[in-house]
DNA sequence: AAGCCGGGGGC
DNA sequence: GCCCCAGGCTT
């Protein structure tokens, strides 16, 4: 980019987009309210999740949880049930103890200052600038894959977004262009990131700001942002026993480390005397975005009263039958599995 | 500063 | 298959 711009020569721009927004905001439930807590659901939901596949889990999210301290008096694990399928399930355990860190530290009322707002477990520089700039005119852009997007567009910019500094950078950028009001202007840049500025095909005639756009004048749209960064998947094998009697199945809970964290599984392994009792098994594969699973699951059919209280007993499993699995959080492939089951 | 954490949809 | 999505936490 040039240096050595004033400020205003941008500052259209940003202007231009709140004029798009006006009338072409997307019609979101979390549009019609500016409750702290319901913007951060929704910030915290909508991380690293596309509009479409997390609009159901919000509203059933609020409609559940409807204010802090409803959350904050909640079970965790009905909060990681209403993010089951979701994924990224770390936020909703640090969602829960956001809630209660409110309700310790703040008294239940939701902090209204950036440097407050970003004290919460969950929430980073983004969502603390995009609560602070939506609820309380804060005025610190709410830079993510939009701001990257659209910005090295519009500056045919080939700062690398995958650099640790891009956020910093970016943010530098996004002063330039920003208006007042920041907190439209924020949202804006959401939504002509998602719906004008799009990764693949962008509908550039159509969007508000193409005349400023220096990707554009130059045909070079699809050049930006530059990411040298390549995510590579390795493979990993599960092993899990679906070990069943009369119509119930055995789970426990994994840990809050590695993948899953906190959801419910089946058995990793049994002891030797079961084994006469496999009769059969099922590979599945998952792919996760780190990680290509091969998830190989032995049906168990336990027709001994002894065998399966021992069992039970001796590994302190929980007893679950396919009906009241549905209260608790299964990894997708293990939700996938126990619903094919009730089907036999 | 780099690695890790899900699942879904577009192409 | 590959890429990206209203990012943040851990090491």
């Amino acid at each position: 980019m040039e240096k050595n711009r004033a400020a205003s020569d941008f500052l259209h721009v940003g202007n231009r987009l709140l004029e798009w927004y006006r009338n072409n905001a997307r019609d979101l439930p979390f549009r019609q309210t500016k409750d702290p807590y319901k913007i951060w659901i929704c910030e915290i939901v909508f991380q690293q999740t596309r509009i479409n596949q997390g609009l159901n889990h919000y509203n059933n999210f609020v409609t559940r949880f409807p204010d802090v301290k409803t959350l904050a008096e909640a079970e965790e694990n009905e909060v990681l049930l209403y993010w089951k399928g979701l994924g990224y399930y770390s936020r909703a355990i640090n969602i829960h103890t956001a809630a209660r860190q409110i309700m310790n530290n703040y008294h239940g009322i939701f902090p209204s200052q950036y440097e407050e707002i970003l004290k919460l477990k969950g929430v980073g520089k983004y969502t603390a600038a995009a609560i602070s700039s939506i609820c309380f005119g804060g005025k610190m852009p709410a830079v993510d894959g939009n701001f990257y997007r659209v910005l090295s567009r519009l500056f045919a910019d080939d700062f690398d977004i995958s650099n640790s500094r891009a956020f910093a950078y970016f943010s530098e950028l996004a002063t330039l262009v920003m208006p007042d009001n920041v907190g439209d202007f924020n949202q804006a840049m959401m939504d002509i990131g998602s719906e004008i500025c799009k990764p693949k095909n962008p509908v550039c005639g159509e969007c508000p700001i193409n005349e400023d756009c220096l990707a554009f004048s130059m045909q070079k749209v699809s050049q930006y942002p530059v990411k040298t960064k390549k995510v590579k998947a390795e493979d990993l094998a599960l092993t899990y026993y679906f070990v069943h009697r009369n119509g119930e199945f055995l789970i426990q809970q994994r840990k809050d480390d590695f993948i899953w964290k906190k959801l419910f599984e089946f058995p990793t392994a049994i002891t030797a005397e079961m084994e006469p009792f496999i009769t059969g098994s099922k590979t599945i594969t998952h792919k996760l975005t780190h990680k290509n699973l091969s998830i190989e699951i032995f049906k168990v059919e336990i027709d001994s009263e002894e065998v399966w209280n021992d069992f039970i007993a001796e590994n302190q499993y929980m007893i679950t039958d396919a009906q009241a699995s549905h209260d608790k959080s299964f990894p997708k492939p293990l939700e996938n599995y126990i619903q094919n089951s009730l089907k036999d």
